[in-house]
DNA sequence: TTTAATGCAAACGCTTTGCATCTGG
DNA sequence: CCAGATGCAAAGCGTTTGCATTAAA
């Protein structure tokens, strides 16, 4: 994405472009692996040596209240957040907080029952699995789940 | 659900039957709201007052640990958690913490694509919606979703 | 120039843990 | 008896916040 193109859009979000959002939105459009902000952190210090956690963790909540980026529901005990906000599931490892992505159908905002419409304004809805990732369980591992 | 068959249910999870633990499952299992552990610490104390907080965050752990009760994945800050642990869905709302159980079919275990097997082993699967409640909202109520 | 964003450090709140004591099996 | 459970208090840790400074618009 151009930078001129996230000026606009950081604009018509009614964010001020700093070089800090900069840096943090980047990333999390990169990110594959659902990063947690001190992994945001550690990441955009590489380009933004001064930037700090809580400048990180304020970027982040702003993103998250205009949508540009989503938390996780995962679990775990930090938070995990999300540059893709298009529909899609997550599967988390119970064991070393792994969170993937995976699509399918039948489980979208219009496959939703009415009595979740009578319940309110939703946001957003997700298919989020739970267990134990391959390689937490090693080749032909019988151990319990946790 | 009769105090034997308790005693049985414990004693096969290894679990020593002791009154805390009595009082903390069958809270949970009374439970309709999904109670945060110092909810259920209020509740319980009323059976036994000389209950601390870190033993009902002990018993919660130990009764998920045998998959009696089930942690819900609200992502408040506070961890919710659930008697019931068959398979059914929760809408959380974003600003009071409420959450709501509701069914659908096409989102359970078995409904999963291939991926999802083959990315583990899956331990549980449900659909997570979240929004705004109606009690949040009001009367014909138009503000954003945050 | 005015309003918002940042960095620093301290505070906060939920949860966990070490340890001595108690209790179920 | 003895391993495990409890209560108490303190620590742990991710996250938030107050405040002075800096920078975007």
């Amino acid at each position: 994405m151009q930078i001129e193109a996230l000026k606009i859009l950081f604009a018509q979000s009614g964010l001020k472009f700093t070089n800090q959002r900069y840096v943090v939105y980047k990333a999390m459009v990169a990110a594959r692996d659902h990063p947690s902000a001190e992994t945001v952190w550690r990441r955009v210090r590489e380009e933004a040596p001064a930037i700090s956690l809580d400048t990180v963790y304020r970027t982040l909540a702003a993103l998250e209240a205009r949508g540009l980026v989503t938390r996780v529901p995962a679990g775990g005990d930090e938070a995990r957040f999300d540059g893709d906000v298009t529909a899609h599931h997550h599967v988390v490892c119970l064991r070393c907080g792994a969170i993937s992505d995976f699509t399918m159908t039948g489980a979208t905002l219009t496959d939703l029952p009415p009595t979740v419409a009578a319940w309110g304004r939703v946001r957003d809805a997700q298919v989020l699995v739970r267990g134990i990732c391959h390689k937490c369980l090693g080749p032909n591992d019988n151990t319990q789940p946790n």
